[in-house]
DNA sequence: AAGTGGTCTAGACCACTCG
DNA sequence: GAGTGGTCTAGACCACTTC
């Protein structure tokens, strides 16, 4: 198989922390013990352990074990970039309706954020977005020039088009920034939610990149208050070693 | 020195990123050039870019030069866990004033967020929080009867109870998880607040650990709309947010 | 004092990118 | 095909925890 080999550890260790072996509190087996029981080097354990370490399932102090400290899976790459993708993960049911899409010159934010020239010809898309079948999150969102063709050319049911620009056009986002804030629905997020102008909204502001850096959309998502959580971990260890996303 | 390598080159590099001599989208040196520059083997290195990396600010692929990919600092670990740093990373000036501090026992969901058996005592806190003297959050937290007297012999006008419990009695937050989501105002929150029931609130729920992962506090902040945003990169390459703090 | 994780070295082979 | 990053090995020394 093409198997890696630390991601090979990682992943049965992994299992048996969250099969109980190892319950929450509880000390993982040292690094030379690990090492012996897979035939590999002390620097490929400590690559795996690694590896979950940034997943925030287990810490470490020098001088003693490591030791197990949450059970629970993050929220992958892709599920905080993508609504589909996140409504998938967490067991509902996503649908979508285009509202509209047009072509205009960007805004100076939307060309900043984009680091696009002032000016440049953007496609704007308006969309509705439903979680089983209630409206839930409306979504302006800001297509560089490059993508705006193949984004145009997508059904107007389209469940993602994240992973619509991934499986036609090889266009992988890699990177995303996020700003989360709250504010009152204006008259036309009313309309579309259905709810009181004035309610609270859930904004999340975020540009997707590629892997060279290149912006690929900004959008301005907000969701109705209640219907949402954005979940956050962090950690004080270091992330000594990188971990590989098992994207596309 | 007590100087580790992979961080003084890491901060060496960091340094060049930021003052611009490798721009977005420049190539990094190869890791033998680096490796070469700085007498030190490549497995050091490849540590101090991995640091880079897990910060967001270089991206690498196979076969290529590693790309830097922004500039920008992230928010440290201490900035997203505590109020009063934050504020003081971002130039504010943060006040506070305890409304209230009362032992009771812990509801149902405070045991479970904090790992404790029902109905055991903790100390429930509610602090106003000012921003350059101007009302922007509401924080209530139940903190977990082990450091219940810690909390109490804090002064009225204490600026940061985690940096309190850092320094007095060696408690340091080392993980954190975080719940944000948005709801309108209470009549306890607006009368503190300043603003009207019903107006938006940027809710932060969040529970801080321990490096055992024995959790230290569970809190409720509630911010008014506009006074505050999060920001969070994630990247496929890295994990999804997090930075080494310069936490003692 | 023994055990453990943190750091570091000096090699090696492979998969991938790029000119 | 040369260069580069991804993975892996087999050692080493140190700082820290634990007993």
């Amino acid at each position: 198989m093409g198997t890696v080999r630390y991601l090979e550890i990682a992943e049965a260790l992994r299992r048996s922390i969250l099969s109980g072996e190892y319950p929450v509190g509880a000390q993982l087996p040292s690094e030379s013990d690990l090492a012996a029981r897979w035939s590999a080097s002390r620097g490929t354990v400590r690559q795996a352990v690694a590896t979950l370490a940034a997943e925030g399932l287990i810490g470490s102090r020098q001088g003693a074990r490591r030791i197990v400290l949450r059970h629970e899976r993050k929220h992958s790459f892709g599920e905080l970039n993508s609504f589909a993708q996140w409504a998938e993960g967490v067991g509902h049911q996503a649908a979508s309706r285009f509202l509209s899409r047009t072509r205009r010159p960007a805004t100076a934010e939307e060309a900043d954020r984009l680091a696009l020239p002032p000016g440049t010809e953007i496609l704007a898309v308006l969309r509705l977005r439903l979680l089983d079948g209630e409206p839930t999150m409306v979504e302006r969102t800001a297509y560089a020039d490059w993508v705006a063709a193949a984004v145009e050319a997508m059904p107007e049911d389209c469940r993602s088009v994240m992973d619509g620009l991934a499986n036609e056009s090889g266009i992988v986002a890699h990177y995303g920034e996020h700003l989360i804030d709250a504010l009152p629905a204006g008259s036309e997020d009313a309309r579309l939610l259905e709810i009181r102008r004035g309610s609270p909204l859930l904004r999340q502001r975020h540009v997707s990149a590629t892997r060279t850096g290149r912006p690929i959309e900004w959008s301005d998502d907000r969701y109705r208050a209640g219907s949402v959580t954005f979940s956050v971990n962090n950690s004080a260890v270091a992330t000594p070693l990188e971990r590989r996303a098992g994207d596309r």
